[in-house]
DNA sequence: CATCATATTAGAATTAGTCTAAATCTATTT
DNA sequence: AAATAGATTTAGACTAATTCTAATATGATG
């Protein structure tokens, strides 16, 4: 039977199958250690290593997208088509958007850099709507 | 004496004064530790946690910048100016670049993102010219 | 020069993530 | 079904970056 994981040497066993169902029943992007928390409710006895390692392996297979500011842990996101961020300066949160224009800008980056361009992400800081009223 | 660092209360004493030497007399981004190794030169009974507080101190002031990426250790720049930054996906190595087009996205950011934008920065991940030889 | 706030120090604590070695699974072969 | 080989999982030790803590030092001010 054909994976559609495109490594198709190896499996999506029970425990990455449980972080990758963790990762696309949320609309927010969770750290590998809430991730590690929502898993044990389906498989109690799925150890922190095997959450980093399925991540790893999901993220290789393209399933999910990793995102990482650097700002505590990294955060895992169901959507993996190119797209942007923007980030709450005041609270963290973290929304997905994408912003055609910004993927245009890659090879005037890349001119800029003399870098062999591989991908381009736009950040946006500010104040997300909710602190926006506060 | 008036402050040069905005911070009209706070003082720019030896310490802080010598990480922002440090920072300043390099062209690369220095990790907080190479910042401690290197200042321990001029100051040899500095502390690993007066160089965080110094950094934090130097970056409210404006004087330094910090630059995140989630890879290892938060990296400072002496560029404080608006910029954006290429990092080589084979060996690390971090580039800043301006891209002036990338600062024209931010209300077309914060339109899409709902958010009440202060800052658009642009990433670009490829090959460094190095790497690109090799 | 006594006081008080602020800064510094050394080291412990915390957090995110990786590593290791033993145990377990999963196919495949007999 | 038993044996095997290879990949995966587990628990816990480990590492690196950063923050916290409590004691000490510094330095401006009255």
């Amino acid at each position: 039977m054909v994976q559609e994981t495109g490594k198709t040497e190896e499996k999506l066993t029970r425990q990455r199958d449980a972080v990758l169902r963790v990762i696309r029943s949320r609309e927010d992007h969770p750290t590998a250690n809430e991730i590690f928390q929502a898993a044990r409710d389906h498989l109690p006895t799925i150890s922190h290593a095997t959450v980093y390692n399925s991540l790893r392996f999901l993220k290789e297979a393209g399933l999910v997208h990793e995102i990482k500011f650097g700002d505590g842990a990294s955060r895992y996101d169901r959507e993996t088509d190119r797209h942007d961020h923007a980030i709450c300066n005041d609270c963290g949160k973290l929304v997905d958007f994408d912003l055609p224009q910004a993927a245009d800008l890659m090879q005037a980056a890349a001119r800029k850099s003399k870098f062999q361009p591989a991908s381009v992400h736009l950040t946006l800081r500010g104040k997300c709507p909710d602190c926006r009223k506060a």
